[in-house]
DNA sequence: GCAGATGTACGATAAACGTCGTACAATCGA
DNA sequence: TCGATTGTACGACGTTTATCGTACATCTGC
């Protein structure tokens, strides 16, 4: 896991991220109930950050773009540039703050389904 | 709770609800992703049969027909028919046994945020 | 500067969604 | 039987969604 992952201090979000307090449930629900935001979530739960493309996802460029968008506002991940990259991390330390399990019971429901 | 809730052997669903083997991860997501029907399993989440009027929703009666069955398609709740309602029950059983701690989870997230 | 790589922006499109109102079916009590 | 209660069926409506293609922006390496 990245060193970010588990810090407990919420951290000012970059823009177009909700901050640690304001991640809604619904949202963050919604967010994981495609099935491709699952597999990039999945892919994600390594704890290393990935790029968009790394993924190997089963859409165009533009789908992913909004899929990442989706889970970026909905506060499930986020996005850091780096050269021509956007690297993707999960907020696992935010989410675990937030609703605690949430994330790794999900996880775990996708991983054995 | 019910006496139903806990059996861990699956059992024949009702028309239109799917069976526990075929509970899909995206798609109970999807029906808790939405305030009002997580309001319902909220409101279920005592473990005893309620009618579709006594939960006192924000919503009128045909819309709450919608999220009974949007619940009912995914797994999420039984209904039962008894006189002039439809008594709701949350899945619990089968929910725990495909995906442990996920309604607990959710429920607790729901309850804190 | 130029070409390649990586994403984003924007518009289009078809499907699904949440909501409502009205009409209807089923049941219960008087 | 008649009225009240409870919920469903159906159609309408505006919004959101997931998807794509094309065009564009940004960065890297030559």
């Amino acid at each position: 896991m990245s060193e970010t992952q588990f810090v407990t201090e919420a951290r000012a979000p970059a823009a177009g991220e909700p901050e640690r307090g304001e991640i809604e449930l619904s949202a963050v629900l919604h967010a994981l109930s495609d099935p491709v935001r699952l597999q990039i979530v999945g892919g994600l739960s390594d704890g290393v950050e990935h790029s968009c493309g790394s993924l190997d996802l089963p859409v165009t460029k533009s789908t992913c773009t909004h899929h990442f968008r989706v889970l970026r506002e909905a506060g499930v991940i986020h996005q850091r540039h780096e050269g021509t990259s956007r690297l993707n991390s999960l907020r696992s330390g935010d989410l675990e703050a937030r609703f605690p399990g949430l994330l790794d019971t999900v996880l775990r429901a996708a991983g054995s389904g």
